[in-house]
RNA sequence: GUGGGUGUAGUUCAGUUGGUUAGAAUGCCAGAUUGUGGCUCUGGAGGUCGUGGGUUCGAGACCCACCACUCACC
């Protein structure tokens, strides 16, 4: 699909096989015979946003197991150990996402927490081989979202996570954060967008500076029918595509449509609620998103950036 | 042929001693989904209550006839 790296979740690893298990396999790369990079995320965002009754300190995070109800205790220096353990060549740090809307007072508790908890992981992290990413905070404020650019800039991190946002936001205010925040991050660095992934939003992240981006968009979106296309979403679940046999996209390249899977068969797949539709679909919608990415990438090297933009726009594919 | 049972949404079924606009599940139609998940979630359309009579102020419910399906017996 042209992807160069995979992302893994710290939290859900914890949770099952277990790091400790992942270890003994050799870490990540080998258990999952992927020798391309991976990036584990911390599991901050799991912790708040799908553990039950969890309880924030000072020291870290409290929560119980969504698969056996346990209590489970999360902080720094033992989120280091577990991603140091899964060994993935980028490690994020253990984070707070607070949710939105929060009051400016919230965030910036959170925020602060986050900058101390960044430095406790960066003193409990040792491996020479896996690069560790500190994570932007501050909600929708503006002050504190350049505060926390600044506050981990001079952490000196080799990449840094932009936490926070695309948790319910209006992307104009998004967009907003980004435009305030990234003259205060060093460009030569990664800076990574974490959770976003619609092609108007990798289009809009990119023009203000984004240069990784992660997303459950096209896998999630897949699951229940609806696909990426240069032309818009099409929701193959829906009757129009009954009798439609054309591939998902004329011209793509990705294995379902170069394959000549039809958009009627892959609508009778979601129909029949098969996992293949699922996979078929996923696979369009990464390479389209590959595609779209390379497409931004051309358009840097050509300065055309704000261009490419305007043809995506015009031909719907934002719609 | 005789006796019994059942006919309510596309499907499987609920529906109180007869009482206002006949419900559910599923399917169908459409929308949502942004630091993955493994459960999706939210709306909407859809019924001459087998057919025809009768009783009643009022019948999906009660009575009669017929039709269909089904079980048992001959």
């Amino acid at each position: 699909t042209g992807t160069q790296i995979c992302l893994a979740n710290t939290y859900h690893l914890f949770e099952r096989p277990g790091h400790a298990l992942v270890r003994e396999a050799g870490g990540l790369h080998a258990f999952m015979r992927w020798d391309k990079p991976i990036l584990t995320d911390s599991g901050g965002f799991q912790v708040f946003s799908l553990a039950v009754a969890n309880k924030i300190r000072e020291d870290g995070v409290e929560f119980r197991s969504l698969l056996d109800g346990k209590k489970h205790f999360f902080m720094p220096e033992s989120v280091m150990e577990i991603e140091q353990a899964l060994g993935a060549d980028i490690a994020m740090a253990f984070d707070e996402c607070a949710p939105w809307p929060s009051e400016e007072s919230y965030a910036r508790a959170a925020m602060n927490r986050t900058h101390r908890w960044a430095m406790r992981c960066k003193e409990a992290h040792a491996r020479e081989d896996q690069a560790l990413f500190g994570i932007v905070q501050g909600g929708t404020y503006r002050d504190l979202r350049i505060e926390s650019a600044k506050v981990l800039t001079d952490m000196d991190f080799p990449g840094y996570g932009i936490g926070g946002l695309s948790v319910g936001e209006p992307k104009p205010l998004m967009y907003e954060m980004l435009e305030e925040m990234m003259p205060y991050m060093p460009k030569e660095k990664p800076r990574y967008l974490m959770g976003v992934g619609s092609p108007d939003c990798l289009v809009e992240g990119a023009i203000r500076g984004v240069d990784m981006f992660d997303c459950v968009l096209q896998t999630r979106i897949a699951r229940n029918g609806l696909a990426l296309t240069s032309f818009g979403k099409r929701m193959l679940r829906n009757a129009a595509f009954e009798r439609d046999f054309a591939p998902i996209e004329e011209g793509c390249d990705c294995y379902a449509c170069q394959s000549g899977f039809t958009r009627a068969y892959i609508r009778h797949l979601v129909k029949c609620k098969e996992i293949l539709a699922a996979q078929l679909i996923t696979a369009h919608n990464i390479r389209f998103s590959q595609r779209l990415m390379e497409g931004v990438r051309r358009a840097i090297a050509e300065d055309r950036l704000i261009d490419f933009r305007r043809e995506c726009m015009d031909s719907g594919m934002f719609d």
